[in-house]
DNA sequence: TGGCCTGTAAACAGTC
DNA sequence: CGACTGTTTACAGGCC
């Protein structure tokens, strides 16, 4: 049945990587590199292509140009770093300009909404996890900027360099303006340093110490993300080679580096002091970074910022060259002050300040949020910014501050959904959860795929699980194996630490009244007792905003971590994902959770309408109702000793409740 | 503080 | 014999 084939698509799936693997994805940005480049590839060209046909280009002609080549370059590169999140797999298919293409509509795609929300991310990671991931991307993002910008500021010194060489045989003039205009780009792009790594720091997502502006990098992860991205791009083929490593290491982290790089290595006194003099991004003088240093030869007059482990580390060149003069002989002939040259500046200009619009962007949502999640967890907000914005939940990840940064912030709650559940670590707490999961299956089938790919434990008992996976399938009965496979299926998480998890589906198949197990034909086929199910339901949750309220600050103050990261989530998840909550009073951010929670409160509370107070269990009912409905009642015929039946009323309430919640369906309005 | 719920670990028995 | 299935017990942590 279903579940037979799903249990192969399992069977298969897990091979291919889960969430750990998107994670290490992220990690190692390689993939992504790949990817970028080729992406980049076209537009690298054309930059280069482009002016050469045209000759010299008028500056607003090039200036489109490359203004176009730029976009799509920074665009497949920010893509490109949010499918490399998230795509597992296909991270080592970087190489045919083909696949570039097919790559921008999946990476879209993993940006968009439905594909991967910030809940999901946050679902994707335990708290350190998510900590990390931030941190990583935030690093990763600083360092290819970074290095971008260090790389236009290299080339653009570089030009300066090659037309001053180049000048000795050309119009005093003509090198005069093009020096000019390097400047005013060496000028322009120093700007874009600093207010880039300035709304950083105000952000507080880069601990920028004043003193340490240019090395905020050194202390992140080491990304493993390419700064040879560029270059790539330039290649149009990720060709990993040397130059890509050595400016990993070389010129992998502080644009000071460039500046000093520059300066060291501008020798002619006109280029440098637009170089040398500017201060670097935090305002910080051009000064011999320590890192710079460590690069000895590239300290010595016998370096050059473009010339590394014998390769000219001009974009798109890596030709060998034997030593210095060799270099420069090759860099006066083969990268000398022409269009070209020229026009990849220029291009790689674009890319900077397209990559750096992007970060404001990001920067912007990423502000939102923390203004949001500074607020009062009761403060309703419809929250409707990452929806607005959702156009890149993940992309946006990359400037996401590390829990320590919003530690502030926490007092939100996640959504309905337990995302609060402290997943990922030990002994996951899904009991609130498990409260609120009612809306499982909602839940579920709104972040199916988000959990079947994240390694990410689901925020539900593993009761809610197995109820779930049983009143999926048409008959509502499944063999322990089927409910193994289910999980396995559903989520990534379980894909690992089967012994762990499947020790304690059984221990809560066994032990929960509300699982019958049935002899069937095929074997012991395992249902749901609904009755019990709702009957183990704390007593006396009033779906109320208050008692909603209570769970969220106590969890709040529980842990800040998995707050954050619910706070995240909910942010914009759930929001995102379900409608119904758009709907009806997305007056309070909880409104997911208080939304379920009311539901319930409307529904029919079973059990004596007179005097019990609302029920929390309500919202399972009419969830389960909208699954289970019919089946049950098959399920049941079939089933032996299921209490289907009126068992007691007294705890549970008359059967007609049950009823009642099944004519309701309505949790969805509320 | 105690009770309840949940998760985890583990021992054990029965079955295939 | 080993794996799987079930049951049960113990313990720990969170929440009320």
């Amino acid at each position: 049945m279903m579940v037979e084939s799903a249990s192969e698509t399992i069977r298969s799936a897990p091979s291919g990587q889960n969430g750990v693997g998107s994670l290490s994805g992220q990690a190692d940005g390689g993939g992504g590199t790949g990817a970028t480049g080729t992406a980049a590839s076209g537009p690298g060209r054309d930059a280069v292509a482009a002016p050469d046909s045209n000759g010299e280009m008028s500056p607003a002609e090039l200036l489109h140009l490359q203004q176009q080549q730029a976009l799509q370059v920074a665009r497949q590169f920010l893509l490109q770093q949010a499918s490399g999140l998230s795509s597992p797999g296909n991270n080592d298919s970087k190489q045919t300009a083909s696949a570039s293409a097919v790559q921008v509509p999946v990476s879209v795609a993993m940006m968009s909404p439905q594909m991967l929300t910030p809940q999901q991310m946050q679902q994707i990671l335990s708290p350190s996890q998510l900590q990390a991931l931030l941190q990583q991307q935030q690093a990763l993002m600083l360092q290819q900027l970074q290095e971008y910008y260090k790389k236009q500021q290299e080339q653009l010194h570089l030009q300066l360099l090659t037309q001053q060489q180049a000048g000795k045989q050309q119009p005093k003039e003509a090198l005069g303006n093009k020096q000019l205009a390097f400047q005013q780009q060496l000028l322009q792009m120093q700007q874009l340093q600093q207010q880039h790594l300035l709304s950083l720091q105000r952000q507080g997502l880069v601990s920028l110490q004043p003193s340490q502006a240019s090395g905020p990098l050194q202390t992140l992860p080491q990304a493993a993300v390419c700064p040879t991205d560029l270059p790539q791009l330039w290649k149009g083929e990720g060709a990993p080679g040397q130059p890509a490593e050595d400016s990993v290491k070389q010129e992998g982290l502080d644009l000071t580096g460039t500046a000093t790089t520059a300066t060291s290595f501008a020798t002619p006194p006109k280029v440098s002091p637009p170089l040398s003099h500017h201060p670097l991004p935090n305002g910080q003088p051009t000064v011999h970074t320590s890192r710079r240093d460590s690069s000895s030869h590239e300290e010595t007059p016998s370096s050059h910022p473009l010339y590394g482990h014998g390769e000219c580390k001009w974009p798109g060149c890596e030709t060998l060259c034997e030593d210095l003069g060799q270099f420069i002989k090759h860099l006066n002939t083969e990268h000398a002050l022409d269009d070209r040259s020229t026009a990849q500046c220029r291009v790689q200009m674009q890319v900077v300040q397209q990559l750096e619009i992007q970060l404001a962007k990001e920067s912007e949502r990423l502000q939102a949020m923390m203004a949001h999640l500074h607020m009062r967890p009761s403060e309703p907000k419809p929250f409707s910014q990452p929806v607005t914005v959702s156009a890149d939940p993940f992309p946006d990840g990359l400037v996401h501050p590390p829990t320590s940064a919003a530690a502030p912030v926490t007092p939100l709650r996640p959504p309905g959904l337990g995302s609060a559940s402290l997943h990922g670590g030990g002994p996951a707490r899904r009991r609130s959860s498990d409260k609120f999961c009612s809306p499982i299956s909602s839940e579920l089938a709104q972040n199916h795929e988000f959990y079947k790919n994240a390694d990410v434990r689901p925020p539900f008992t593993y009761a809610s699980l197995i109820r779930q996976a049983i009143l999926e399938t048409p008959d509502r009965q499944l063999t322990l194996n089927e409910i193994y496979n289910w999980f396995t299926r559903m989520f990534a998480y379980f894909r690992r630490n089967t012994a762990t998890w499947k020790n304690a589906v059984r221990h809560n198949l066994s032990l929960h009244k509300c699982f019958v197990r049935v002899e069937n034909v095929k074997g012991a086929v395992w249902t749901v007792d609904e009755r019990e199910y709702q009957k183990r339901r704390p007593p006396k949750m009033t779906g109320s905003p208050t008692l909603v309220k209570n769970m969220i600050s106590g969890l709040s103050y529980g842990a800040l971590n998995a707050s954050y990261q619910a706070a995240l989530a909910e942010s914009s998840f759930p929001l995102l994902n379900s409608p119904s909550v758009l709907n009806p009073g997305s007056t309070s951010s909880l409104l997911p959770l208080s939304h379920e929670d009311m539901g319930a409160p409307g529904e029919p509370l079973p059990s004596n309408g007179s005097s019990s107070p609302p029920r929390l269990s309500p919202p399972q009912y009419s969830h389960q109702v909208q699954v289970k409905e019919e089946p049950a009642e098959v399920e049941e015929d079939r089933r032996p000793g299921v209490p289907l039946g009126p068992p007691n009323p007294s705890t549970v309430g008359p059967p007609e409740d049950r009823e009642l919640e099944e004519e309701l369906p309505g949790e969805e309005l509320s």
